[in-house]
DNA sequence: ATATGTGCAAATCCTTTGCACGTGC
DNA sequence: GCACGTGCAAAGGATTTGCACATAT
């Protein structure tokens, strides 16, 4: 989906839910997905006020719930006190594996997770709602030097 | 492994890290030896004071990372800003269903987990250290009356 | 016109930490 | 004795919220 394909299903969302398009809810957008990277809610901050310098903490705060809800964005909570974001794909079967050496997170395709969550669920009569699967795990060939490849700053 | 087992496991341990029995230290194993359910840090502390009532929140939390450490005690974090804590069992290939009317958490053994952590890794370059996978899920019979058969408060 | 949205700062929640006193070894 | 442990209260970091003002529809 194109940027500007999201934009107008951003827009389109608003309106359904009787929500309106502001500056800022488009300045948090539109930095949101020049991103490539996972992003926090701090680095989407920062992002949005190089766009539109008005925008607040509060209001990014307010605004990813519906970016969220809209599947507009992805939410990953890999257990490390902030949320990470990312724009989302129409693969919601992903896993997520972090370098303990760098924090990179790299999304990785996981098709079977769907199935492990119904197999499961179904067997304590519950439905499943949503699953994720996250490793953690290490550099091997740069252990030793306190450095992974991996590692951008 | 018994409760008295595990107890020594817990003396034997705190002497060769060069820590310190305390009446305190004690106190917090028994009480969270005692729970059959998953149990957070304000829990264990309730039910530590009931033991010993000199024990504090902060010894709480200084004492939690040497039982997770020395393996007596599973750490499980499903997002929810608290952590909730288990008395460990040899199996370490575990899942978590939640199920979202009730909170309740159910441990599911998952073998292949590991395997797939490797698999995984692997092909970033990385050696996997660890890995969790979640399934959040809803009762199916009792939803429409919001009401979770499992629930138990 | 008015329901929604906004920025600000204070509040919240869980967890961690500095410090002076207490205690196992 | 002295290193390690403790309770207390304050600090910490991410996120949420109350309020008065601003603005999209």
């Amino acid at each position: 989906m194109s940027v500007d394909a999201a934009r107008e299903k951003f827009q389109a969302y608003l309106g359904t839910k009787g929500l309106r398009v502001t500056s800022q809810r488009l300045a948090i957008f539109d930095a949101a997905f020049a991103q490539t990277e996972h992003f926090t809610a701090e680095q989407l901050l920062d992002h949005a006020r190089a766009i539109d310098d008005s925008v607040s903490r509060a209001t990014v705060y307010r605004t990813l719930p519906i970016m969220t809800e809209s599947a507009l964005l992805r939410e990953v909570d890999i257990g490390r006190g902030e949320k990470f974001y990312l724009p989302a794909t129409n693969n919601t079967q992903v896993a997520q594996v972090v370098c303990v050496d760098c924090d990179r997170i790299f999304e990785i395709s996981a098709p079977f997770m769907e199935w492990y969550g119904s197999t499961v669920s179904s067997k304590l009569g519950l439905k499943p709602v949503s699953q994720r699967l996250q490793v953690s795990a290490q550099c091997i060939a740069f252990h030793e030097r306190r450095r992974c490849p991996n590692r951008t700053k």
